[in-house]
DNA sequence: AGTTCCATGTCGCGG
DNA sequence: CCGCGACGTGGAACT
């Protein structure tokens, strides 16, 4: 990984145009050729960046970094202050734990978590415009389609009413209805779930975790 | 703005739960008070991060950081191989060019663009599901409800299918049809689009930019 | 390669 | 401060 710390003036072509006045920033060059340049703020994202693949070339006074996707970043180099280089080798990656699928596979355990003599028929059911978080039969025998989140927003309604279109053309399965799970369902979603008779259900992740390993709770 | 070399570990518990190995990274603490640990690899985005505002305290071999929000980030440090620190200043900003607002900006000047006798009734026509991005009257005295993307997806369909559905319930508009225009439609979105009685319609960036400045066309 | 959907999304704007 | 939509979204999983 290069670092370069240098006043300079960028300019981007591509996706869209834009420039970057005159000013101090970091450059940082990655081993795979990707470039971020940086200001001292803006969280994590770059002011500017070229993702690799991309050809860099060095001359006097500025650099262009040329992408095979036509995109084009040139950066002039007024003063450099520092200019380092350092091998971090292949990083062992990140490890994550909480999100969205451990959701869906601790409520495909155990469906009746979110109502009594739900039963799962198939987790991930395959329909044409997608597949359906969790497919359950219920205790009187309807079919329920599950779609799980960890946010609910209005984008995860349209999605399950898709499916719930799909499904209720299935002379076996219908008629299904729709239910919207998510650890947080924002009101607007709330409202267009009802409005189209889909039931909404929050759920709280660490109760779910709590339920999936009870024998660690006897003590 | 301070950037660390070293082989660390890192814990982050926070909207989720993650941890990295031991490896050497890069540590760049910026001028806000945001973290951010890269690899040396994998685009701009870091392997783990706290946004500003964070309160950093460094250890003998590990550094906390703790946001008011409840989340936190341990760093523990194994061996630094470079520490320094650059003052960079406020950043002037980014000037961008090409995006969605300027696609309706220009749009909303000559709707005639579209369709030909199409009329302006107001932009971001306000709705109960959100604005709609611009409201015509076309030749025949029709309301019109304009999407405009840059790229257009399925998504876009479907919200532009919210506003026909509530714009139809009034009164003084009915009927009123959609029309989708994006720089690019994808198949699926303009299958849907049709299955709904949506026009689709793909414009040019660069022609509907010169068309706005006709005068600098004339020599 | 093309498409879909998730994300510790982030960011900016309007209420 | 929250809600909501755009983003040069990026990235992964799947067809």
């Amino acid at each position: 990984m290069r670092l370069v710390i240098a006043d300079c003036t960028v300019d981007y072509d591509g996706r869209l145009t834009a420039h970057l006045p005159q000013a101090r920033r970091l450059i940082m060059v990655k081993a795979d050729g990707c470039v971020a340049i940086h200001a001292d703020g803006g969280a994590y994202k770059p002011l500017n960046w070229m993702n690799a693949p991309n050809v860099l070339t060095e001359h006097d006074d500025h650099w262009t970094v040329v992408s095979p996707k036509g995109e084009e970043l040139l950066i002039t180099l007024h003063e450099v202050f520092e200019d380092t280089a350092h091998e971090l080798g292949n990083d062992p990656g990140l490890q994550k734990d909480g999100v969205e699928a451990h959701l869906q596979e601790l409520l495909s355990v155990d469906p009746e978590q979110l109502e009594d003599g739900l039963k799962l028929i198939r987790r991930e059911f395959p329909t044409e415009v997608g597949p359906v978080d969790l497919l359950c039969r219920d205790a009187e025998g309807h079919t329920v389609a599950i779609e799980i989140k960890r946010r609910g927003e209005i984008d995860g309604v349209e999605q399950l009413t898709r499916y719930l279109d799909f499904l209720n053309r299935d002379a076996n399965l219908a008629p299904v209805r729709g239910m919207f799970v998510a650890q947080e369902i924002k009101p607007q979603a709330k409202t267009l779930a009802n409005d189209r008779a889909i039931d909404t259900q929050e759920v709280d992740y660490d109760i779910l975790r709590g339920i999936e390993r009870p024998q660690q709770k006897l003590f």
